[in-house]
DNA sequence: TCGGGACAGTCAGTTACATCA
DNA sequence: ACTGATGTAACTGACTGTCCC
């Protein structure tokens, strides 16, 4: 099942790309989360989202940006003409990220220098990486200096301790970072810290601003996955109620027939059969979830125990439509009801 | 081998700000 | 000019996994 998402702006007026969400609604795990625990540590799975376009298993929820108005490519061409519309508030995107291979190529080169940024204090926005805030507020651009000599517990959590009250001035990234920004999540949902700082650096943002980015960007998908789910399960409750009733009526029918004798004997044999084993009448075949095919969602979620635990510990089922995949299997009111078996309860 | 502390990363929830109608 | 709605960057606290002693 696949349904098509548009996350592309309301607003019309900020010309964003459109992102095309197609969600692949089944048993697909955490994909989302796909690089979950494997941070800086997990040199292995390191960073081939700009590099290797096959290795990569596909994510559960997948990106599609287009783009084509930005002028942006991906991976971008070095040297290429990218797009230099011009930037919000004075950002200085003539500066615009060269390529994005080229920020692993000199990833090794910079891996050092890398990794000393990322140790010093995360609001280093005038430190390692240049930045050029012009018209921005200027709020971060002068308090890096200031905050450069916080020996802070490496690059996460930033704070505005180390700044002033106007460190929560808001920034607007702009179009073309933003759309970089989206590739790159396209690519990978999670950054280990070389891609934060190859990003950052890309991008003249402080790698605090592109994890920031990524753990934002990671709660809309979410939600949107969320909001996919209620969806969904709304139209199953739907068809739920509408078959509910359709038994009901079904069940009244029967009913009526049974105090009239004449008829009963003509019953089909098929509309109201009893098991021999359970001795329970199944007034209709259809009523009884089916049985789903071994290896599918619906099969893993009839087992009870078959969902794959979360991080707790507990059961923690990736997306609602997966959970209810079984349901799918119901014949619905609308669909053609299957000839009924001597039994359904082997 | 086990337990605990330190550290790093992520997430959910929230806040604050920018933008638009 | 003002205001409410909306989107999103940034922050916070909780939690988990890994490493090291």
């Amino acid at each position: 099942m696949e349904l098509g998402l548009s996350l592309g702006e309301p607003d019309a007026g900020r010309a964003a790309p459109e992102l095309g969400l197609g969600l692949g609604v089944g048993p697909a795990g955490r994909g989302v989360e796909a690089g979950r625990g494997s941070g800086g540590r997990a040199a292995g799975a390191e960073a081939r989202w700009w590099a290797a376009p096959v290795a990569e298993p596909e994510p559960a929820v997948r990106l599609s940006l287009v783009s084509s108005g930005l002028g942006l490519q991906w991976p971008p061409a070095s040297g290429s003409g990218r797009s230099t519309e011009a930037p919000a508030r004075g950002f200085d995107v003539n500066r615009a990220p060269s390529t994005a291979a080229s920020a692993f190529a000199a990833e090794d080169d910079e891996e050092d220098q890398a990794a000393g940024a990322l140790s010093s204090s995360p609001n280093d926005s005038g430190g390692s990486f240049p930045l050029d805030l012009g018209g921005r507020g200027g709020a971060h651009g002068e308090v890096g200096g200031a905050a450069r000599a916080g020996g802070e517990r490496s690059s996460s959590r930033a704070s505005d301790e180390d700044e002033g009250a106007s460190a929560r001035k808001k920034l607007r990234l702009s179009k073309e970072q933003s759309a970089f920004l989206e590739e790159s999540f396209k690519e990978q949902s999670t950054l280990n810290p070389k891609q934060k700082a190859a990003l950052a650096k890309q991008l003249n943002l402080r790698p605090r601003q592109v994890e920031v980015w990524f753990q934002n960007r990671r709660a809309r998908t979410k939600l949107k996955q969320t909001e996919v789910d209620c969806e969904y399960l709304k139209r199953c409750c739907e068809a739920l109620t509408e078959e509910n009733r359709r038994l009901h009526k079904e069940i009244a029918e029967l009913r009526a027939l049974k105090t009239a004798p004449p008829f009963y004997m003509h019953l089909p044999a098929t509309t109201l059969s009893m098991c021999p084993s359970c001795e329970r009448v199944a007034s209709n075949p259809a009523s009884a979830p089916a049985p789903a095919p071994p290896g599918t969602a619906a099969a893993a979620s009839n087992k009870s125990s078959a969902v794959a635990p979360a991080r707790g510990g507990e059961p923690r089922p990736s997306s609602f439509a997966a959970l209810f995949a079984a349901t799918r299997s119901f014949p619905l009111a609308s669909q053609p009801r299957p000839p009924a078996p001597a039994s359904n309860c082997l």
